[in-house]
DNA sequence: GTTAGCACTCTGGCATGGAGAGTGCTAACC
DNA sequence: GGTTAGCACTCTCCATGCCAGAGTGCTAAC
């Protein structure tokens, strides 16, 4: 559904593609609908606004731009924005000020990636004053590096898995009344012959294998099978866990004052089905999406852009960071602030993995 | 700041009492300005219109209503709603089915503590249609039961904090290429003899107390000052890690129709300074609290009212479940509601600590 | 192909003018 | 003396009408 091509009939000359683009950038900043005097006189075109209308009523007429009603001035439409995106899209870079302000952010945060999808997502909402979204980098299927059983009273132990990816899991388990420290110690042990860099299937698998004979099969099993019911919601919620920052200045936008355009923008956040769709389509790709308007299936993301980009290893641990705001985006900034943190944080967990 | 007494000339006598009580159940539904008529009809209060009007105005003489303009009816100034709080605080329970429903899903849920305190305020939400609070419930110090150091390559490692209170804590740590998983497990060895059972200022003091000659002095110290750092960053932590859901439902509300006022409530709730300094208030308290408009301190706060309690062990791992919703709130559900949660969440916390 | 000129259209802001809701006051009532 | 009916008064809300301003689209001239 993204980059759909624009109904047009052709390229376009040179003229219109700076008349395009100047419609954009003044509306991008105004908020209100660009007219032909305006064009001409803030972007130093060299021609009268007579015969910028008509390229304007071209440029309609190729469905780039459109109309609020007769005589108001032109707005871009999602394609406008489209064409837009796909020609700025290889230039856009961040501006080496703030690259330097990312990376010092990063250096000031604990060094444990669990951390850093959320600075991303602050960092990101800060530079592009829109929403900033992020997802942890995980695998496609988590695997176990080692297990833990630690009694917490006499009918409770705390199970700790420690996953390849870095990640930690904690779940509680009931056991039997008078199972001692060393019983579970001892089971561990056997489980993390049995669990040790598999994951959820593989292990699943392994735990039906389990000889009736062996000592507190049992409880191996019982705790087997716990670790895999572990992994497998693990590795569900792997796309829907989404972190968002600077909501607020979404709220801010023009075209977010009724409250009611407002709330439905925020009910499709909290409804994680599409975000965790767009994000295990991004994550296989390599570089930034770009999704515009209708481009987005729920009629409730029809008036947001996002800009995605994934980060991480591919079919190790992958996650996505990105913005989400208006349509009316400043596309250049958020294309580029987005590919250089996608980018840091590659860098960060190459190093994390060396 | 909380239950400030009304500037009132003495106790209100039964009927101005019915009076100002219909005023806020009416007000509460209808949002909008309650009539003396409309009082008398949908009230059966037995008096006649003018005689409504009397009371209503020494209703307002005393502070309790307030105006928006002369031809308007009354709605309740923040002290009406502090006295209608006080007045129905013992009696407000929450309807049996209800409980049975909110038991029936916490019983769903994994049984860790760390899940139930969104649960909470996923529950509450739901239930009060307004916005649910939560933190986990946390000690004012934690207390290490147990380390783990696992090489993840050649110069970092894993460091998990296992903590008393349930909790589990995971940061990387650099260590000297070529130490072996053998040397660590030999540290975390002589580290958990000098951790366990301990808060981050003991072990601070355990740390600078390790002889020189003993092995690895070097590499432990490193390890126990990291351990020392992580407990005390949780331990500022505790109280600004609130979990909200249903943010959604506050955004229909028609007071907040204009998203300027929107933005401050959400504003505040951003900043958790207020929210963190008002958990930790409640926490040492032992029922609901209720915070009412100008009651809190904060400007972007005058406009909502917050129901909090705590939940927890007194002295060993505290949290507050709550709701936050325009000062126009049905307080009997809400205060029903929140003191029903907390009480379940400690029963449940009672029994993983028995 | 470009531009000046002009009629036309639509929005947004502002004043006007009831209708409706609700109050506060006064005088009568029990 | 508390209660009530009656009534003038006030203020909001909403619909209406009007006007200025902005911008277009068309035509004819350059």
């Amino acid at each position: 559904m993204a980059r759909r091509i624009r109904r047009s009939t052709g390229p376009l000359d040179h003229r219109s593609s700076a008349i395009l683009r100047a419609v954009i950038d003044e509306y991008v900043v105004s908020a209100t609908p660009v007219g032909s005097l305006a064009l001409v006189e803030r972007y130093g075109l060299g021609v009268s606004s007579a015969t910028v209308r008509n390229i304007l009523a071209e440029l309609e007429l190729s469905g780039l731009l459109t109309h609020p009603h007769t005589s108001a001035g032109r707005i871009p439409t999602d394609e406008g924005y489209r064409w837009y995106v796909e020609t700025i899209m290889e230039s856009a870079l961040m501006p080496e000020v703030e690259q330097l302000m990312i990376r010092h952010q990063f250096g000031q945060v604990e060094y444990a990636s669990e951390h850093w999808f959320r600075l991303a997502a602050s960092t990101i909402a800060t530079i592009t004053r829109s929403a900033g979204l992020a997802t942890p980098a995980k695998p496609a299927a988590a695997h176990v590096r080692r297990v833990d059983l630690v009694a917490i009273n006499d009918r409770l132990a705390s199970l700790v898995l420690v996953l390849r990816e870095g990640a930690l899991k904690q779940v509680l388990v009931n056991i039997e009344s008078g199972t001692s420290q060393d019983t579970l110690t001892a089971v561990a042990a056997r489980l993390n012959a049995l669990v040790a860099g598999r994951t959820a299937t593989d292990i699943a698998r392994a735990v039906r294998r389990i000889p009736d004979d062996m000592p507190e099969a049992d409880l191996i099993r019982k705790v087997g099978d716990r670790i895999v019911r572990t992994l497998r919601e693990y590795d569900v919620d792997a796309v829907e866990d989404i972190f968002s920052d600077g909501l607020l200045n979404v709220m801010g936008a023009p075209e977010f004052a009724q409250s009611d355009k407002l709330r439905r923008v925020f009910s499709a956040l909290e409804n994680r089905a599409y975000l965790g769709e767009l994000v295990g389509t991004v994550a296989a790709t390599g570089d930034v999406s770009v999704f515009i308007g209708h481009e987005n299936a729920p009629a409730d993301m029809r008036e947001v852009a996002l800009v995605l980009a994934p980060y991480g290893q591919p079919g190790r641990a992958v996650g996505v960071v990105g913005v989400l705001g208006p349509t009316r985006m400043a596309y250049p900034q958020a294309i580029g602030t987005v590919r250089f943190v996608s980018g840091l944080m590659n860098e960060l967990i190459d190093h994390l993995y060396a």
